[in-house]
DNA sequence: CTGAAAGCGCTTACAG
DNA sequence: CTGAAAGCGCTTACAG
């Protein structure tokens, strides 16, 4: 037999509500009683059953998280971050992905009008702003995890791509470097507009303005940046530096290089962009602007729980400071 | 007001339990009445409370999964074709990482206690896996998601390490080679020695017994595969290739052996193992050991979701084969 | 074919 | 400080 409050309360010869305040830790209990409750719980190792407290309480114990795919290095730290906070507060995390176009919003709908989250995190499968923004305004808890540049008018926690842009070009001009070739992202991309500006910005300011000839757009693959990177050489473009919007496309312009015959960082100092665990591993170890991505998906997970918890959310986004990681694609070692 | 099944029933002039049959497909209901009650939903726009619905049904309609991290590529690959077949089939999916060590774990037993999912989905957190059949024992669905060799007692879906070793002796000896280096993983996973001993198979075979001193043990990891590979060049070790039990590890080794001037694949052909998207892009282009990871996701879904539904699960594990991907590690292109 | 009623396991005013 | 009772939104025998 399952053990139910209803059991807990026959036992310690309680009702119901009384094992129910002990359990929520209700005020006024007389400490005999709670501490005989509590021994029963104890012994017959009663849990409430989530359902029925969800059922009874209106909620559910749990958020969502929408993400566009679950196999992308950047997603899965994002998650990371976002499960160890959810999980430490004692909430459960339903993920839903956004893998199989229209058919994934019909059953990411259902899920939703079911009421089986209280509240949902999102990192943007492409195209879905607008929906998500109709059940911000329909009165869901909602927290996007990057903005991507969009700066919606509901919660986000994002990160300063301008200023990591800004780091990476202080830091080629610092070691010299005065004609880095840009293998950028998506320019429809928002973050992609704020990485172009800032790196241009050092640059511009050092009176060492950059050749747009050099700006060669990628989009986030590998198979891009081997694309630009090839393209760059057989146009003769003259560079002594790379600058890509992520590390993939990074790691992907140096095997290229190198295959070329050109030394790095000797003669090209190369940068990349994220700086997440697994797309570093390059040779030689690539210098990187870094992204707080998992720190984001535990800032986005806490302003969510504590909106959840009656705390109101501000409103305003938060932007987490980027870092600047030196290696060897820019500093040769001694 | 929220549209419950009470209003759609006052709406369409019939008792709630009709409108229960219909949304839930039950037989012996007359068409017309159906058909009105279903214009109704449709007009209100109203979906059942997975929360009631749950409790009614006493069960949750979510599957629950455990991970050890969320940030491994492999596990993103897995989880991925999990959620896939969890979304269309309506469920939801309700991840647990035990990232956290003995909290994760305490943690986990409240939800599971809770009655938060119906079944349970593992990829075995290192020293869990007694738990987890204590666990299946006590009548949670169960089906864990690569065995790692331990070949325990309850339904498991895996993969064909010996198949895939073997293919990779194949096809070294196919192109020629006969003195292969081996960076293994840590023998006390089930997998490394299966692959062990597969690899091996084939050069018995064809009378070209392994030389012992080519095996060094690795841990899966990047920083592994650089030492490995730097300290079979320290000690002298002649090698025509490299079978790693990781692409990982093989890419780490590719980049030391390119630094030590040794042509891939003329001098040395390297093989790799798993072939996740995200970890073959190497220079160049690593010939791997494919391993079925996403499809391993979906199979076990499956076997969950069809057991959740009626069918018994017929406790034999699933073996999945592997495949083999040829690229230019290993054959140079003409 | 359809409805009234009990029940799933909790929470929460309302009384006392 | 504590209990009886209604209610959360469904499902499911049991009648008819």
């Amino acid at each position: 037999m399952p053990v139910t409050m209803a059991v807990v309360a026959a036992r310690a010869g309680v009702s119901k509500a009384t094992v129910s305040r002990v359990v929520n830790g209700a005020p006024g209990i007389d400490e005999l009683t709670a501490a005989r409750v509590r021994a029963v719980i104890q012994e017959l190792g009663y849990v409430p059953s989530a359902r029925a407290v969800g059922l009874a309480r209106g909620r559910t114990g749990s958020v969502g998280i929408l993400v566009p795919s679950l196999t992308w290095p950047w997603v899965g730290e994002v998650l990371q971050g976002v499960a160890d906070v959810v999980e430490s507060r004692g909430f459960g995390l339903l993920v839903f992905t956004f893998n199989q176009g229209p058919d994934s919003m019909r059953r990411f709908a259902a899920q939703l009008s079911g009421k089986a989250f209280d509240g949902l995190l999102v990192i943007e499968p492409s195209g879905t702003l607008d929906k998500i923004a109709e059940l911000h305004d329909n009165g869901l808890p909602v927290v996007l995890i990057d903005d991507r540049g969009h700066e919606p008018r509901f919660p986000w926690v994002g990160t300063s791509n301008r200023m990591g842009a800004r780091a990476a070009a202080e830091h080629l001009l610092a070691i010299g470097r005065t004609r880095p070739l840009i293998i950028s992202g998506e320019p429809r991309f928002g973050c992609v507009r704020a990485r172009l500006a800032g790196f241009q910005e050092p640059f511009q300011a050092a009176g060492v303005p950059l050749d747009p000839a050099l700006t060669l757009e990628g989009d986030f693959t590998y198979a891009s940046g081997i694309a630009r990177a090839r393209e760059a050489l057989a146009r003769g473009l003259a560079f002594d530096a790379v600058f890509a919007h992520n590390d993939v496309m990074a790691g992907a312009a140096m095997g290229v290089l190198r295959e070329a015959g050109r030394r790095i960082p000797d003669d090209v100092a190369v940068v990349g962009f994220d700086d997440l665990p697994w797309t570093t591993q390059t040779e030689p170890p690539l210098t990187a602007v870094h992204q707080p991505v998992r720190r984001m998906g535990e800032v986005a997970a806490g302003a969510l729980l504590d909106h959840l918890d009656g705390k109101r959310l501000t409103g305003d986004p938060i932007v987490l400071p980027t870092g600047f990681t030196v290696r060897e694609s820019t500093v040769r070692p001694r």
